[in-house]
DNA sequence: TCCCTATGTTACCGATCGGTAACATTGTAG
DNA sequence: CTACAATGTTACCGATCGGTAACATAGGGA
C-alpha cells in the first residue's frame, strides 16, 4: 500500500476515533508507519490532509450513489429502501461515535476551511438527489418527503449513540419501508397504523 | 451579573461558535470581562468549565420539559406538537452550527470526560420520556414512534445546516402534526397521503 | 559503479495552550 | 481607619502543536 494512502487511512481512523483536533500529525505519521517529514511531503498542511480525507469520504459516498442508481434503475422505491438498509448496516458497525461528516462539521467551525465546503456541497447534492427520487417515486410532496428522509437518516446517526444501533437501524428501515410501500399502493398507508 | 455566571455565558457563546477545542481559557476570560486567574478560582480546570456549561444546558432543557408536561397535562398529543414547534423555533435562530450538545459530543470523544456522561444520561432520560408520551398518546408501537420522533428532531439540527432552517422547521412540525393527528382519530393516517 | 529519487532521522523553531505563583488593587463591612 | 475578601496583573512553567531545515540512508535503474 503506497505511503500516501496509508497516511490517509491512518488519519481517517484517528480522526474518527479521537476527533480531528484531538490527534496530532506526529501520531498520524506513526500510525501510518512513517514519519512527519514524509507526511508533509505529500500534504501541504494538516488542514489539507483533513480536506483530502473528507474528499475521499465524499467520493466514496458518491460512488455508492452511482451503484445504487445503477442497481435500481427505474425503481426509485427500491432504491430508497436499499439506501435505508445500507445506512442501517453501517449504523450497526459504528461504535459510539456518530456520523463522520457530521462530527467533522462540528469540529471545523471555520466557514473558510476547505473541508467544510466539500461536505456542504456534498450534502446539498445528496438532498437534491433525494428530492428527485421522491418525485420519481410518486410522493405527492417530494420536497417534504425528501426532508423527512434526510432528517431520519441524519438523525439515526445521532440517536444510535444513545439508543441502540440495532434498534435504530431496524426502525429506520421499518419506517422507510412504510413510507415507500405507501406510495406503491396508491391507497395510502393502510398498514401504517398497525405498525405504529 | 456575577462573575461565575458571566464566565459560563461567555464560554457557552464561544464554545458554540468556535468549537470547544477551538477556544482557549484566556479568550473566555476576556470575553467575560475578567481574567484567567479569576476563571480558575471558580473552575478547577477547562474540562470542569465545559462540564458545568453542559450541566447548565441540560438543566435548562429538563426545565423546559417540566414546563411542557405542566402545560399539557393529560394531553400528550398536544405536548408532542408543542415540542416540535419549540424545536422548529430554535432551529430558526440557530445559524450555521448544529446542535450544541451534538457538537459537544463530537468534540469530546473521551468516554471518561465528565461532560459526556451528562449529555448521554440526559438523552437517555429524554428518550424514555418520549416513549412514555407515545404510549400515552396511543401509538400502537410506542418505541417505534419514539425513535421516529427522536430521529426527526435530532436530524432536523443536522439538516438545517445545509437545507434551510425555515423549511426544515416547517416540515418538522408538519410531519409531527400528521403523526399526532393520526393517533387522534383512530382511523389512521387518512390525510397523510394528501400531504406527502 | 554511479546517481537519483524516495524515505527516514534528528533537531529545532515559534506559537499556543492549560495552569500556577506572587503580588498589587479594590471595595466593603466593622 | 482597618482588615479582610474578591478581583486584577504580570510573569512564568512545562507540554504540545504544526511545520521546517539539514542531513543520513536506502534502493533501483542506467
Amino acid at each position: 500500500m503506497p505511503v500516501r494512502e496509508r497516511i490517509l487511512v491512518a488519519a481517517g481512523d484517528l480522526f474518527h476515533r479521537q476527533g480531528i483536533r484531538g490527534v496530532g500529525v506526529e501520531a498520524i505519521a506513526e500510525a501510518a508507519g512513517t514519519n512527519k517529514m514524509t507526511l508533509y511531503r505529500y500534504f501541504a498542511s494538516k488542514d489539507e490532509l483533513i480536506a483530502e480525507w473528507v474528499r475521499g469520504i465524499v467520493a466514496h459516498k458518491e460512488e455508492e450513489w452511482k451503484d445504487l442508481t445503477a442497481k435500481h434503475v427505474g425503481n426509485p422505491q427500491a432504491l430508497l429502501q436499499d439506501w435505508s438498509r445500507r445506512t442501517a448496516a453501517k449504523l450497526r458497525a459504528m461504535e459510539e461515535r456518530g456520523s463522520t461528516l457530521g462530527n467533522a462539521l462540528a469540529e471545523l467551525p471555520d466557514p473558510q476551511h476547505p473541508a467544510r465546503r466539500v461536505i456542504q456541497d456534498h450534502k446539498v447534492r445528496e438532498h437534491k438527489r433525494v428530492v428527485r427520487l421522491c418525485k420519481a417515486a410518486g410522493f405527492q410532496d417530494p420536497v417534504l418527503a425528501a426532508n423527512l428522509f434526510s432528517m431520519l437518516l441524519e438523525g439515526a446517526h445521532s440517536c444510535a449513540q444513545c439508543i441502540g444501533m440495532r434498534q435504530i437501524g431496524e426502525h429506520l428501515v421499518q419506517v422507510v419501508d412504510l413510507m415507500v410501500e405507501n406510495t406503491r399502493q396508491q391507497q395510502i398507508m393502510a398498514e401504517y397504523p398497525t405498525a405504529l
